[in-house]
DNA sequence: TGTTTTGTTGCGATAGTCGCATCTAAATTT
DNA sequence: AAATTTAGATGCGACTATCGCAACAAAACA
């Protein structure tokens, strides 16, 4: 809209939209890296700039250069953050846990954590049989996702509604509609421990979801498995005990002791 | 040296002297992040740098401030572009055959690559025994690693020996000793798959060391194992060549075709 | 409530970056 | 192998974002 606002930390922007580009979609045979000219136009700038910024981020590690293809990639530094991340011990502790699911219902089992109004995908181990996505780092609206019904347990109703007023299309009766259902499925969640909902980004499966809270009691993830929208009623039920139980483990192998969950009133922290 | 030589990047320089402070030593309770009062104090910066870098980090989703305690720890982005490296996929497939390294042996199990002069350690697994030290993310010298046998084992003596004599004292007979000693022991990775070195970084441990290659044949990564020091000659063996086989999967699940390895005369990439 | 510490913001001077053109080095073609 | 094309690096002036000081606001402390 206007014609020039001047750009605060325009350096940084661009050197994470460099690191974006590099990141690929992912499920691409990118493996190899990509050029500075090919970069550039992609970010629509220049090549010069791209150039420097990305000597630079290799100069940091944060990018590293092909030796033989002289093509850019990311690079180990980020790996060696990441992995002293608060994500990460999160996922340590939940690996074990997550295969066992995995094993239990041959399905796909994910940990995710919330990030604003979105649910990001931290590890996914995936079942035998089919071929498995990749969604590590993916990150969807809460809307969309069964974990969002468990990592939203402890909010205010209020807070609730005014995130499904944001996220949901206004004004529509169907939005009222989704709205209530996902009252439902938060007090399903409190009162099961878990959750199942079909409004996956995937058409063919469903999540069955549960929360995990920390030594302080509360929610840092959910735990969830995929399953094919088909199931029988009783396996699902099955499959939702049993997550709940062990999302229970998880948080007590992250410190919670008994009696330490369900902090009521816990408001949205923004 | 010089008066005040011009800092190209110097914005990147600093918003990553911040992300390494904001990573910490790893093992310190730091788990509820910094300051920024305490950051611009240990980098030696204005406060008022840091306060907007971290705002502008912020924004980018690398770092992430605390609602309560308004502190900052590194943020959910890092672990999005983390699992889009190169190393992540090395990682997913390296974590089965770890396990069942750790299983069988009881052992810690260790994925580390070589970056520049030095290893880093990609993933350990630990075992049941001991307490297990966060291993991720940490670079030693090559020098100082089991592993470094491993993945040095393409190079030409010649490169090696330029990189042992810039890494250990010049001059000193033992420098020579070492020097001659580590030729060795690249000599009987390449007899026998493995490697068994006693100069770890922990002195009562060693490590038993294997390399990994993808499906051009380079050498991408190594798999280790500890072991105390004092453990028979015919168990180090058998560790080895266990170890040695699993290496040899782990290549094949990379894509490694057999009769593709050894690639002759693959030189110092730098 | 008063005081100290911690974090944010306004503003001029400084210094790093942008983008163009130029130049070098690979990759391709003939 | 020489010529052509494409990719990537660099020198340099104009521009503009940042630095750092100091004043301000907001927590935390007492």
């Amino acid at each position: 809209m206007s014609e020039k606002p001047p750009a605060p930390s325009a350096g940084l922007r661009r050197d994470m939209e460099i690191l974006e580009v590099l990141a690929g979609h992912g499920d691409d045979r990118d493996a190899d890296g990509f050029g500075v000219s090919w970069i550039a136009q992609r970010l629509d700038r220049e090549k010069s700039q791209v150039s420097r910024a990305l000597r630079a981020l290799e100069l940091e590690g944060m990018v590293e250069r092909d030796a033989l293809t002289r093509r850019y990639r990311l690079g180990w530094r980020l790996f060696a953050l990441a992995a002293r991340t608060q994500h990460a011990r999160l996922v340590n502790v939940a690996a074990p846990f997550l295969r066992g699911l995995a094993l239990a219902f041959d399905e796909d089992a994910y940990l995710c954590v919330l990030r604003g109004t979105h649910v990001v995908t931290l590890v996914s181990v995936p079942s035998s049989r089919a071929y498995h996505r990749v969604w590590e780092g993916v990150s969807v609206p809460v809307t969309m996702a069964a974990a969002g019904r468990s990592l939203l347990v402890d909010w205010q109703e209020e807070h609730v509604r005014q995130l499904l007023g944001a996220a949901l299309p206004s004004g529509l009766d169907s939005a009222v509609s989704s709205a209530e259902k996902w009252l439902a499925d938060l007090a399903h969640v409190r009162s099961e421990g878990y959750v199942v909902s079909d409004v996956e980004l995937d058409d063919s499966v469903a999540g069955v979801s549960s929360p995990v809270r920390d030594h302080r009691g509360l929610i840092v993830a959910a735990i969830n498995v995929s399953v094919t929208r088909a199931a029988a009623p009783e396996r699902l039920r099955e499959m939702g005990t049993r997550l709940a139980g062990v999302a229970r483990d998880m948080s007590a192998a992250l410190g919670l002791r008994p009696g330490m969950d369900r902090v009521g009133g816990v408001g949205r922290p923004d």
